[in-house]
DNA sequence: GAGAGATATTGAACGATGTTTAATAAAAAA
DNA sequence: TTTTTTATTAAACATCGTTCAATATCTCTC
């Protein structure tokens, strides 16, 4: 007791993020458990909240990690995809996959999180606006007249469907008889949309 | 203690999921306890146990109340509408109205529940096929020589992109600056696919 | 009606949870 | 070496879902 710090409170915080990370990818958040945490790291539950402030403030910085995942798997797909209306369906492909093999960290991605005065870290914001800018920069190709505003939309609503798909598909809320539908709802969805879009 | 039944098993069975019901709309599910609900109705805890296997398959059939009111909402949109892309269109609004006014029962609903041994409730899956019946009677007004599992495909796709909109603005992950997002995505999806749905 | 049997409901317990805090052991300073 | 500081712990707290023996009431039989 009272082993004192062979670790800076900053690595304690990234050795922490990360066997929570683990933890979840095995498990599912809501399994995962402060006790189970602190072994995974070889020390206390109470030291848990010298680094963060509860619980949740861990899963929020699992779901940088999990962020920075996903943008990466994204981009991947759209530099192999050859023109604009490639890379967006190769992205929304990616999306899926994304989803469907790190089923947990999506879904701890967009749960609701529980309200509470734990202010989101600011990471989060700026890696979900770098996913659309992805898609926005595809459609400016697409139409390089078109508005920004217009471009912020578009983007959001093609993603919305994507992670419609996703989200519903992961819950087997599709009811539908085909294999891989989710893949076929975002064939349908991109093919659709980048024909109306260039008009 | 010990007091009998006043109650058969199936009106209890009506009281704790109508008294569950209205814990989730005022309090969100995950702050809604087993004591709570078993005071709600005036019984103890224990009790809940003797009609439910647990308090989950409770929630399950809190879901199967919330989904006929979405799809009363859903269906009276359709009755007011002029024509198909109309129809569409105000579900599709509807559904978003639904979801940011019964907030706490939509995230019920499309919440990945852990996974368990309880059955889901046979009531669930018809319920959900019922209102992709609403888009799918709409699709197949606007191109009568569409095939089954096209009208089928294309009732999915579509209702991916509306639910993927009011999933994201619920949780504030569409990061967009303009007033109802949602909505404008909804009406940009719903243009764009219909128009290239008639070809 | 009285007594016996059945059962719906309880009350109390169990183990596990997130979180707090006084005690403490080890590092740093003097 | 002694003192001060502090990172970490161990133990406690309140609350959670769930179980189950005990029991108070109902129902049936005579």
């Amino acid at each position: 007791m009272g082993r004192r710090s062979e670790h800076s409170k900053e690595e304690l915080h990234i050795l922490i993020v990360n066997a929570t990370l683990e933890l979840v990818r095995e498990q599912g958040a809501s399994k995962v458990t402060a006790r189970q945490i602190a072994q995974a790291v070889g020390y206390t539950p109470g030291m848990l909240y010298s680094v963060f402030e509860n619980l949740q403030a861990i899963f929020l910085h699992v779901n940088v990690q999990s962020l920075d995942s996903l943008y990466s798997h994204c981009m991947r797909a759209q530099k192999k995809a050859k023109g604009p209306e490639d890379s967006i369906r190769a992205m929304g492909i990616a999306y899926l996959a994304f989803a469907s093999s790190h089923t947990h960290q999506f879904q701890l991605m967009f749960q609701p999180m529980p309200e509470s005065n734990t202010p989101q870290p600011a990471e989060l914001g700026s890696r979900i606006r770098a996913l659309f800018e992805l898609v926005e920069h595809d459609l400016l190709a697409l139409d390089p007249d078109a508005s920004e505003p217009a471009i912020k939309l578009g983007a959001r609503t093609l993603w919305s469907g994507v992670h419609g798909a996703a989200a519903l598909s992961l819950t087997d809320q599709l009811y539908c008889e085909e294999k891989n539908a989710d893949q076929l709802i975002v064939n349908m969805l991109v093919s659709r949309f980048v024909d109306s879009w260039q008009k």
